[in-house]
DNA sequence: TGAGGTTACGCCTATCGTAATAATG
DNA sequence: CATTATTACGATAGGCGTAACCTCA
C-alpha cells in the first residue's frame, strides 16, 4: 500500500467516477484505475461497485474511506509538526 | 514522502544505526541511507544527527517519530477493518 | 451507442544492491 | 584503524501516459 494508493482512492470514492477523480489529481484514469485495483487486491476484497455511471462504495470501501482520511491528514500534521519543530 | 521512508525512520530512530535498521528490514544500507536523506530533505530539516557510532535523533526527530508510528498503526488498522469488513 | 472503466504497451523515473569511498572518535 | 554512514553505478521494478478495447443500460 502506498500513500498515492490512499489519496487516489480517497478521490474516486468522493467523486465517484475515476475520470472526476484523474482530473482533480492531474493525472490520467489509467493509473486510477489500476491502483484502486491493486489496493482492492491487497485488501482482499473490491472497495467499489462498478457501473456504466462510475464507481460505487461498498460497504468495505466505506470503511476503509473514513480510515484513509485520518491517514492522509496525520501525514500532514506529521509534516507541519515536524517543520515547525526543525525551525 | 512514502511510507517505505517512514518506515525506514522508525527503525533507524528506534535503533539508533542504519545497519541494525537495514537487517530488521531485511534491505542493505544504503537505501535506508538514501530515503533518510530524502525524507529530511522533504521535511526542511535534519532529524538525525550522525556520529560515527550512528544516528542520534535530533528533536525534529523525536517529534517526527511519534507521528510516523501513529501514521504506520493508523495503515494497520485501516487495513484489518477494511479485510473484516469485506468477508 | 455513448459514457466510463480497463488492458496493452512502451517509456521513464525511482529504488534497490554491490562495491568503493569518506568521516570520525 | 575500526566502525558506520555515504556515494557511485549498473540493473530492475513500478508507475505513468497514449491508444485501443470492453461493458452495459
Amino acid at each position: 500500500m502506498s500513500l498515492a494508493q490512499i489519496r487516489y482512492f480517497v478521490a474516486v470514492a468522493e467523486e465517484r467516477n475515476v475520470g472526476r477523480a484523474a482530473r482533480r489529481l492531474h493525472v490520467a484514469q489509467p493509473p486510477i484505475s489500476r491502483q484502486i485495483r491493486s489496493l482492492e487486491e491487497e485488501l482482499g476484497s473490491p472497495l467499489f461497485r462498478r457501473t456504466p455511471r462510475g464507481m460505487d462504495l461498498l460497504p468495505a470501501g466505506e470503511v476503509f474511506l473514513e480510515h484513509a482520511r485520518g491517514i492522509l491528514v496525520a501525514v500532514e500534521v506529521a509534516t507541519d509538526a515536524t517543520r515547525r519543530a526543525g525551525s
